[in-house]
RNA sequence: GCGCGGUUAGCUCAGUGGUAGAGCAUUUGCUUCACACGCAAGGGGUCGCAGGUUCAAACCCUGCACCGCGCACCA
């Protein structure tokens, strides 16, 4: 430290050792290293974004972690990266270009031409947040950033999709969907977030058409969907509705549609809850989950009212057409009024799903989609729950197991461009298929039915008469048994296709004697799938035969689930592709078949959807042939995410890096994202590394502003972290934020944490600083007789503190890693024995004054250390300022502090060696507690600060001549004056301490004001005294309490009695030495 | 509705059965030769409420209230 400025300037110093870090390589990984491995993958933000305090807690952890493990001497490797963020992305870039002029929608550019300015704009503007986490100080290996659209990364997430599509997991359905109207995609059901939203229920009435004259009325918070309504449902059991079942209303809208137009049924159905509105319920199967459902039960059309945009369509009517849907909705009730339909409307409150990006209402939409589920669940579940993985703090293990218990396929694709698109592909020349569908025949047993509700009841009868369940079949031509498991039929039904209903009840039975029967190799198993084996079949649909593939999946106990199959409709008479009739010559190697549909279409709808699409499906990533086209739609950004852990590191291909570093130690990730990333890594580690993706899990909280608000833009409550680095320096914001966030609970942040954070970094440059002021080497022996109890005292304060801060780091709790720092650094250090030395420097022991500076360097250039995780810094700046880096070898702190050793706690060699007897704790604390007791005397006696004055000290026991000298100094004294016979004159105010009774002799010179306001003030204490005294004599004098309570307890009460009661007598002196 | 957290000083939070704590804020006094981004000394709490267990409860149990979060939801 060649000039020493006053105060610590952090802009001088983070930029240059950040430099002088990165020139070093000190942060790049060796995968070919001996040491043991330490790893953490970074959350990859969003290419798009700007740091935010979140990143900054969050990466702050990260890079203690990071630079811990360093000092501890591991093989660190932090990998970062960013996420290309599909929909922000596309909507960032969309937003710019209209704003340049130059579209004014995407499909004004094109696919091809959209994605180069996507690139375009990601290379030139994207991956700011890894520039500022360089500010921060984070110690990533650059060398290994990734980018989740990176060439190898993509192959990646497209190898895993083909994967998963071959192992039967990956299906397409028509679905309702929850659909965004703004980014015009569909969402994940995580992606969806409830908000309560303030509306009306609006109750109109409509006519019964067979009794004229005779109304229902309805409530409806959306009755813009009227038009869109094909039934009126009520509860069957519901006295008040059911004798109209069966009858029919008209609806209201569209206005000019013919009354007959608008006839809709009456239905009966249980889901209705006859205490909620009118207990009738519109039903509108195209726009309501519910109602969807009910629809499917009744076998009512699907009107689709509300086109993609969220604007209303031609089936609206005239009114409606083109109207956005809350506009729509006004637009409605003034329908409603004119007819003379509307009732009322009463204010009403309910939960509305909110698209989590766009913040608009979502829609639910039937669509065709690809769905996941989920793979290797069993095991990720157990993983956490046995505790093998951890989660910190614990709790979310719950909030992890309750969600995978209750796992829902995941919607995979999205309507987007930006983004990885799936790696499927349809070859043309499909024929369409008849929708004439009469029944469904297995052969030798019909379940005959139209729907899936009429199937899936034939198929449970099927199962029950039949004795299937639980039962084993023999399979006569491959000699395998077949066992049905009643969760086997359960899951088929809840999870998969029509197809599926009407196979699995009927499954062994066409194994049994009527399939032929084909089976194919085994596709690539999973560790709980041994090897799915595909068969094929013939159903016969009306007057056309269908061939049927499905699969077999068969598990370690020989547990067998029809939980996937393929369907493949044919038209047996015509349409061969080459003749050949063999079945497997009609399905190519690749997978070419086409998975089921979703659970509740109707089979004419089936139908239908497979017509709307080509015929052969083939997932792999390359074009199988000309005249293929691929899937438009991309794949879900968190479908690249979940690989992060080991698609970064190179997999499958790069296998020394994979082999040293994962599985990852730490992922440190905010809980917000426990479903849509953590869980989801957890599965994609186990299907693919066989692995789990890390050992430990820390949830950070939630930042949020002083008064608990989440920081957002629109409140303008999220300050740039890069202006307080400006302002404060890096470390003062790593350390403000570290102080204030204890492990598991939101931190409220407060520019004032990071202001303490800057004042403990110039508190640290500043105490280096009366280091360096003293002048000399850095000294190295520290020659034991010389120590005073002081520096005995600040080596075991020192040594608590290295115990504490160590344990802290290890259970992750950050917070009390700082607050320990914070209290042995300035609490401890600059303020007892920093200003105990001055009695050493001030005076002209030079022997001792070395031996100081011996005990100062050791403490400093532990404690620099020790904060280095922290600051990392002014920690390196002092290392290389005060010399200590001179003395280190240079992988072990010569260079950088970065890889000097993390301090050990003293041992008992060294303890022995030094005279660190636990004693001088209390032989410090007691003097320094007298000190305090002075201090208080002074204050009491109103004299300012500065003025000397003189104590007398009657001392219990032999003080050494330099303790007293201490003493004198801290007291700020002219003398202190050891006398053991004082008498103290009137007046004088006394202080009772383990060392003795101290004096501060007032000869007269206080006036009779203040004496009075003394004597007050004691005999409020003396009180306070009595009242401690009175509460542990009631307690020792309870014979229960004798009885019962443990020895030491006791002891302990006696004790502390006999410390009141000589408090007590004391006092009693001094308010006596005052009147 | 179900589940999970929380309720301790003005604020933010520690505190796993035996004397209620820290930081900030606040009051007062100090430009004391490392630091005013500082030093020193104070004031300030029925530990959400009500029961129970115990010799002893902020702490364990039960119930309630309020706040926050998650999941599932009735139009």
């Amino acid at each position: 430290m060649s000039e020493i400025s006053k105060a610590y300037e952090p802009q001088s110093v983070e930029d240059k050792w950040y430099q002088f870090w990165l020139d070093g390589k000190f942060f790049v990984a060796d995968a070919q290293s001996a040491k043991p491995a330490y790893s953490i993958v970074i959350p990859p933000p969003n290419v798009t974004g700007v740091l935010t305090l979140g990143h900054v807690l969050n990466n702050t952890i990260q890079d203690i972690l990071a630079r811990k493990a360093r000092m501890d001497g591991k093989e660190v490797l932090w990998l970062p990266g960013t996420d290309h963020a599909g929909i922000a992305t596309q909507t960032v870039v969309e937003r710019a270009l209209k704003k340049e002029g130059k579209i004014k929608h995407r499909d004004d550019l094109g696919r091809e031409k959209f994605l180069e300015e996507v690139w375009k704009w990601k290379n030139e503007k994207g991956g700011i947040i890894i520039q500022q986490l360089k500010k921060l100080g984070a110690s990533c290996d650059w060398t290994r950033e990734r980018f989740t659209m990176d060439p190898e990364y993509s192959r990646c997430v497209q190898r895993v999709f083909v994967d998963l599509y071959k192992k039967g997991l990956i299906y397409r359905g028509k679905r309702m969907v929850n659909w965004c109207p703004a980014s015009l995609t569909a969402l994940s059901d995580e992606e969806v977030v409830m908000k309560e939203q303030k509306g009306f229920l609006y109750y109109f009435k409509v006519e019964v058409a067979e009794i004229p004259g005779t109304f229902l009325t309805i409530a409806t918070t959306r009755p813009e969907t009227i038009p869109g309504d094909t039934a009126v449902a009520v509860n069957p059991k519901d006295p008040r509705y059911a004798h109209l079942i069966g009858k029919h209303v008209v609806r209201p809208l569209p206005v000019e549609l013919p009354r007959e137009q608008k006839l809709i049924p009456i239905i009966g159905d249980e889901h209705v809850d006859f205490e909620f509105g009118t207990g009738v319920l519109k039903v509108t199967p195209a726009h309501d989950k519910a109602d969807f459902e009910i629809g499917a039960r009744h076998k009512l059309a699907t009107v689709e009212v509300i086109a993609a945009n969220g604007q209303m369509n031609d089936a609206a009517g005239a009114d409606l057409r083109g109207l956005d849907r809350f506009k729509a909705r006004k637009v409605a009730v003034e329908k409603l009024t004119e007819l003379g339909a509307l009732e009322k409307e009463e204010p009403y409150t309910n939960n509305v799903g909110f698209s989590e990006r766009a913040d608009v209402p979502i829609e639910p939409r039937l669509s065709e989609q690809w769905f996941l589920k989920y793979p290797s669940v069993e095991k990720s579940r157990a993983v956490v729950a046995k505790g093998e993985m951890k989660f910190h703090p614990d709790r979310w293990a719950k909030v992890y197991d309750h969600w995978m218990g209750s796992l829902q396929d995941w919607c995979v694709s999205r309507q987007l461009w930006w983004g990885h698109r799936i790696p499927v592909w349809y070859s043309e020349g499909w024929k369409k298929l008849s929708q004439k569908i009469v029944f469904v025949r297995l052969t030798g047993h019909e379940l005959a039915g139209r729907n899936v509700k009429e199937l899936r009841e034939a198929a449970f009868t099927f199962a029950k008469s039949h004795g299937i369940l639980g039962q084993s079949f023999l399979n006569l031509d491959s000699h395998q048994n077949i066992t049905v498991h009643k969760a086997s039929l359960e899951h088929a039904f809840s999870n998969f296709g029509v197809a599926n209903v009407k196979l699995v009840p009927g499954l062994p039975d066409l194994l049994r004697h009527a399939v032929k029967v084909a089976s194919e190799p085994h596709l690539p198993p999973s560790e709980s799938v041994i090897s799915v084996e595909t068969y094929f079949s013939a159903l016969q649909v009306g007057d056309q035969i269908f061939r049927v593939k499905f699969r077999v999946k068969v598990f370690p106990d020989n547990f067998r689930l029809y939980d996937h199959q393929a369907v493949m409709l044919w038209r047996e008479k015509e349409n061969e592709p080459d003749g050949n009739k063999s079945p497997e010559a009609q399905f190519p190697k690749e997978q070419t078949s086409r998975p089921a549909s979703g659970s509740t279409l109707l089979l004419r709808d089936l139908v239908q959807d497979v017509n709307s699409d080509p015929a052969f499906t083939r997932s792999q990533i390359e074009p199988p042939a000309e005249n293929w086209v691929q899937d438009p739609d991309v794949l879900d950004t968190w479908f690249s995410s979940w690989l992060w852990p080991f698609a970064t590191m190179g997999w499958p291909e790069q296998a020394d890096t994979l082999k040293k570093f994962y599985p990852t130690t730490d992922l440190v990730t905010g809980p917000d994202i426990i479903f849509f990333w953590v869980a989801r890594m957890i599965m994609a580690g186990y299907e693919y590394m066989g692995a789990l993706p890390f050992q430990n899990v820390y949830f950070t909280g939630i930042i949020r502003d002083k008064q608990g608000r989440k920081m957002s833009k629109s409140l303008g409550n999220s300050p740039d972290p890069l202006d307080l680095i400006a302002k404060f320096g890096a470390d003062a914001l790593r350390f403000g934020v570290m102080r204030a966030a204890p492990l598991g609970q939101d931190i409220l942040f407060d520019e004032q944490n990071v202001e303490l954070g800057r004042n403990f970094c110039n508190k640290l440059w500043n105490a280096c600083r009366f280091r360096q002021m003293q002048g000399g080497e850095v000294q190295g022996e520290i020659e034991p007789t010389l120590l005073s109890s002081d520096d005995k005292w600040i080596l075991l304060k020192l040594d608590a503190a290295i115990r504490e801060v160590t344990i802290a780091l290890n259970e992750y709790k950050f917070s009390d890693a700082t607050a320990a720092l914070y209290r042995f650094f300035w609490g401890e250090y600059c303020d007892w024995y920093v200003e105990a030395t001055k009695a050493v420097f001030f005076g002209t022991d030079e022997k001792r004054k070395a031996n100081t500076l011996a005990v100062i360097d050791f403490v400093l250039s532990h404690t620099v250390r020790m904060f280095h995780p922290f600051l990392p810094f002014i920690t390196e700046e002092l290392w290389h300022g005060m010399g200590y880096a001179t003395d280190m070898p240079d992988n072990q702190g010569g260079k950088t502090i970065m890889f000097a050793p993390w301090p050990m706690p003293l041992d008992e060699d060294f303890k022995g060696h030094y005279g660190l007897d636990d004693c001088y704790l209390e032989i410090a604390g007691a003097k320094y507690e007298l000190v305090s007791q002075g201090r208080n005397l002074r204050r009491e006696a109103n004299i300012s600060t500065g003025k000397k004055i003189k104590y007398v000290l009657k001392p219990v026991n032999f003080l050494p001549p330099h303790d007293v000298e201490v003493i004198r100094l801290l007291l700020n004294a002219e003398t202190v004056e050891v006398n053991e016979n004082f008498q103290p004159p009137k007046g004088t105010l006394t202080a009772r301490t383990e060392l003795g009774e101290l004096y501060l002799p007032l000869e007269g010179l206080r006036t009779p004001e203040e004496l009075a306001a003394e004597k007050a003030r004691v005999a409020n204490e003396l009180d306070k005294i009595e009242a401690e005294i009175a509460k542990v004599e009631q307690k020792l004098a309870n014979p229960k309490f004798m009885e019962k309570v443990p020895p030491a307890v006791l002891q302990e009460h006696s004790q502390r009695l006999a410390e009141w009661l000589a408090k007590r007598d004391h006092a009693k002196a001094a308010l006596g030495a005052l009147s």
